[in-house]
DNA sequence: GGTCATGACTCAGAAATTTGACT
DNA sequence: GAGTCAAATTTCTGAGTCATGAC
């Protein structure tokens, strides 16, 4: 059994813990305070250990076998493998789908030798039981691992499986970037297995193949310690590139696209581009006024590109209606090669079939129905009142043209994007969504928290919101900003039980307030019956008092992380968070409402925002 | 000047893993 | 104080954006 530790050592964990994050706080690179480097330098010197390499395939035990047509067939080791990575996935819905199986069945009878391939010729003959079972199996002595702590050896076999990740992790986990160690965002090899799309991917269910060191590129410093390749390998190339980022890089197999190994974002070089990011978008807001006159003026120009230019413009900038302001947010809409990726459109590459024109729809005018596959096919649904002259142009623009034809046919981002960069500088069609973004965060902030009750009932101070109903008001601005860039989830699996969960929590709770309250009456009539003197009793209804509170005020809390969950559902506020608000307003609102920044950013959220958390006084505006 | 390919980087949700609240 | 389970966090890697340079 596992030993119990002493109120010292517990006692001693936390000092140690308290003391490591103060050492990590001083310890920290405050870049933000130093010199940028001239243009294009990304840094002087860098040095690392090169990727981590995933492990060597470990053949398949005696016992467990694959058939063919109900015969036993023993594959060679390349043909096993990927047939494992086949029956790893036996349970997910990819495996049932035609694309994925057709895809995955060719790229597998590659790996085969001819034997095996003039056997193997039907996968619908094929029996992976074994093998699934197997993988099964791992999977669930692993997840069991803690209630098999109890024995010593699963405990040593843990602690030892913990420190092999630790060295892993000091050894490729972090790199030297100009005196500073900074930590490695993806520093391990991606692991060969089955390619798994998003959506409709033609691609998926092909085999993604196994990386060597001869196909990776090392990037480092010409003057550190260059890293070893695994034995008897050797680099595809050592090179000594200070204008980028990345450590290291390979080309992926199943669209030849180069991937990076690069810095974690609590690293300054993601820190400083981050800065910048939303100080473009900053500037984006005193000359926004500009840029939309100057499109709404383009809406009549006798250019046809023009047009379309300006109406694209409005979808990717907003909307406004004279009474509720919707947005629209859209990407830029790069071109795509077809049949190399997902049906998914952005703004410029819209096609007839993705909108629908409503004269007049609920009660509204000029409607414009958006339903089209976005980014990571997500369904963007949308319908959006527009002014007249866009409504025109896009009935214009969808004039003699088939279902499948581009809705902008003289415009492309490459275009647009020119386009914006002429009218300020760093300005592109991303901008606009940060810009949306954070301005909106800013807004709905004012807005939720309180700031009217205060104007009109000065004598209600901020802090009679409990710091739960503050953070409920940071979490319903960010959901606004979640909805507006369409930043959707599955629900997740356990939502409905959870949500009755809490439910009968609340409920338990409720009887339990009732039953305070009736104790509080109780004891306040004995103490009136007994009159004040009878000290005992005053101090019972003193205590029955707090109980009435503390039950209040669970309640309460209860009740709004209910609502907040609620609202919740289908909305991943992370993406927004991390990628489109501004940190700094994130900041200014906790300083402002005495809200503790870790109840709004967790431990590497901090991290990542170090910066703003450092510069950010109370008044910020975005 | 337009188009096309390529490279480098940000953004994205799912899945895996860890944490910590509750019983 | 241990066991359980949901929630929080981290990891993973696919999917975009956008600039550049060759033709």
């Amino acid at each position: 059994k596992k030993p119990k530790r002493t109120k010292e050592e517990i006692e001693e964990a936390r000092q140690l813990k308290i003391k490591k994050m103060e050492e990590e706080e001083q310890s920290r690179w405050r870049w933000w305070e130093e010199e940028k480097y001239e243009d294009g330098v990304k840094w002087r010197f860098l040095e690392h250990s090169g990727p981590y390499f995933p492990p060597e395939y470990q053949p398949l035990p005696d016992h467990v076998n694959f058939y063919y047509d109900g015969k036993k067939v023993k594959l060679s080791l390349a043909a096993e493998e990927v047939a494992l990575f086949f029956a790893q996935m036996l349970d997910h819905e990819y495996t049932t789908k035609k694309v994925f199986r057709e895809n995955f069945f060719q790229d597998w009878r590659k790996e085969m030798t001819d034997e095996e391939r003039s056997l193997i010729q039907e996968l619908d003959k094929c029996d992976f039981g074994e093998i699934h079972a197997m993988h099964k199996a791992k999977v669930e002595a692993r997840k069991n691992m803690s209630k098999e702590e109890k024995l010593v050896c699963n405990i040593q076999f843990r602690k030892v499986l913990k420190e092999a990740n630790q060295k892993i992790l000091d050894e490729y986990g972090y790199c030297l970037l100009d005196h500073h160690r900074e930590r490695i965002g993806n520093f391990k090899i991606e692991p060969p297995g089955l390619f798994r799309g998003r959506g409709e991917h033609p691609k998926q269910g092909k085999l993604k193949k196994r990386i060597q060191p001869e196909d990776v590129i090392i990037n480092c410093s010409k003057e550190s310690r260059i890293p070893v390749p695994p034995a008897g390998h050797r680099w595809k190339e050592v090179r000594h590139d200070n204008t980028v980022t990345w450590l290291a890089s390979w080309t992926e197999n199943i669209q030849g696209s180069i991937k990076y190994i690069m810095l974690n974002a609590n690293s300054k070089l993601k820190g400083e581009k981050d800065w910048e990011k939303y100080e473009v978008a900053r500037k984006l807001k005193s000359c926004v006024d500009n840029i939309r006159n100057q499109y709404l003026m383009d809406l009549k120009s006798r250019e046809m590109c023009t047009r379309q230019r300006a109406v694209a413009l409005y979808f990717i900038d907003k909307v406004g209606v004279t009474v509720v302001i919707l947005k629209l947010a859209l990407r830029a809409g790069n071109e795509k090669e077809e049949g190399e990726t997902a049906d998914t459109v952005g703004c410029c590459s819209l096609r007839v079939e993705h909108i629908t024109l409503h004269d007049t729809l609920d009660a509204s005018e000029c409607v414009v129905e958006f339903d089209f596959l976005g980014k990571d096919s997500i369904r963007y649904y949308n319908k959006v009142p527009v002014i007249k002259k866009v409504f025109k142009n896009l009935k214009l623009f969808m004039e003699d043209k088939q279902p499948g034809d581009e809705l902008f046919d003289r415009l492309n981002t490459s275009l647009l994007n020119k386009h914006l960069s002429s009218l300020m500088p760093g300005l592109t069609a991303k901008v606009f969504r940060t810009y949306n973004a954070s301005i909106t965060l800013q807004q709905q902030l004012k807005e939720l928290t309180n700031v009217i009750i205060l104007f009109f009932f000065p004598c209600r101070l901020p802090e009679s919101d409990s710091v739960a109903e503050k953070l409920l008001s940071y979490n319903r601005a960010n959901r606004a900003v979640a909805i507006l860039c369409n930043h959707q989830r599955a629900p997740p699996k356990t939502f409905d039980q959870s949500m009755a969960n809490l439910q009968s929590k609340i409920e338990a709770r409720k009887e339990q307030l009732v039953l305070a309250k009736s104790e509080l009456k109780q004891a306040k009539k004995e103490a009136k019956a007994k009159g004040s003197a009878d000290a005992k009793l005053q101090a019972l209804v003193v205590r029955k008092k707090m109980a009435v509170k503390r039950c209040e005020e669970q309640l309460l809390k209860l009740e709004v992380q209910a609502t907040d969950r609620e609202e919740n559902k289908q909305i991943a506020l992370g993406t927004s968070k991390l990628n489109y608000l501004d940190p700094r307003i994130s900041v200014a609102w906790c300083k402002k409402m005495e809200v503790p920044v870790d109840k709004i950013y967790n431990k590497s959220q901090r991290d990542k925002f170090a910066w703003a958390i450092d510069m950010t006084e109370v008044g910020f505006e975005f």
